[in-house]
DNA sequence: CGGCGTTTTGAGAGAGCTCAACATCGGTGG
DNA sequence: CCACCGATGTTGAGCTCTCTCAAAACGCCG
């Protein structure tokens, strides 16, 4: 999903420097193209007629923002450093040419948009899970490797119970509940499901 | 974002009934293509390994999914319709081939993929915030009109409230209270924005 | 008019959040 | 090697807010 496994050859990012709070673009302004995070945070945000502020997303490293604006003549909403951060740039006609002209390159383009998409979808249908211990469930589920038991965690529990929209500690204790029921058992780094139920 | 508005010209669609529980496809199945829900519901599942189902996605009627299977031999989940059901497929080749040989086509798939990922971005960010009251304000300020003022209900707030996570109890309540308080305007169908500090 | 789904309001309970304290781990420097 | 420090991890206790269950008013359509 990183920028360099879709990013057509011959496209070249040009790097930017923000300092927190600096707006990277506005609304109404015209797009220069995908931006890719390199460090830092990046917030997409609306403000809304009450002068506040209405997140749309925050971005961190790895991340991309404005896809959707390569097709587009306006940003819809305004970028702004929640850090400092470094972005890259990988500027909309260069980028637009060769998904017009390769088609490997739009090819690969579709399929990471299409990834993010189910990803996107199945966070969100996680998100309607009430119960904690539920939600874990589902990340575990949907998570679990290839060998249908473990499960590698990846960053630390504090990120994931962000990922999940619990509080830290309502991560752990739910943790150490699963754990004490014997249905996981945590390793480093890593969740291993247990199953009693064999098939 | 209806199929239509993006769909290649020249790709026909094959029309497909499902009863309850009867299944679309399955994970690991050779992938067909990209289907759009008709009418009735149909949910994307992975089975734990407890057995048990972890919703991926529920499309309903003038939803798409598997949009990321044209890329992928097969299924990564499997997709069972809730209700009764109609589908239409799209098949892949015929997509694909379309999408390879006509660059405008591509484009318009690309940019409605984009929107998506953008529309979900919001969504979950949307998701983050556990109050109910600066949840709408949050829906409202990013759906609010060209006006920035008027909010179109989609539909019955029942179905906003599914929408935005809440039960509808907890939003008939939260809405009679911004409208007690004067924050918002009830209307048929939409909701007025009221601002004391016009700028 | 009767029935069904939406809208609305009420009361109570539960689950996660908040605040708080402490443990643990890794790195840094004396 | 050890003391220190910050961030992560862990557990406790209380509170708030939404969910749940319940009941009733309303609107729409046959």
């Amino acid at each position: 999903m990183a920028v360099k496994d879709w990013l057509p050859p011959g496209v070249v990012g040009v790097e930017r420097k923000l300092k927190a709070g600096q707006a990277l673009f506005r609304l109404g302004t015209r797009t220069a193209g995908l931006y890719e995070v390199t460090s830092g945070k990046v917030r997409l945000v609306r403000v809304d007629p009450a002068g506040r502020e209405a997140v749309l997303h925050v971005a961190a490293a790895g991340d991309t923002i404005a896809e959707a604006s390569l097709f587009s003549p306006t940003y819809h909403c305004d970028a702004i450093a929640t850090t400092n951060a470094v972005v890259r740039l990988y500027p909309k006609d260069a980028l637009l040419a060769q998904l017009q002209s390769n088609p490997s390159a739009a090819q690969a383009f579709m399929a990471m948009l299409g990834r993010q998409v189910m990803s996107l979808r199945t966070r969100l249908e996680q998100r309607n899970i009430r119960s904690a211990r539920e939600r874990v469930r589902h990340y575990l589920a949907v998570n679990v490797g290839a060998d249908r038991r473990t499960v590698v965690l990846p960053g630390t529990l504090k990120d994931l119970a962000a990922d999940l929209g619990l509080t830290h500690e309502a991560l752990y204790r739910t943790l150490a509940q699963m754990t004490a029921a014997g249905e996981i058992a945590r390793l480093r780094g890593k969740i291993r499901l247990i199953h009693a139920d064999l098939a």
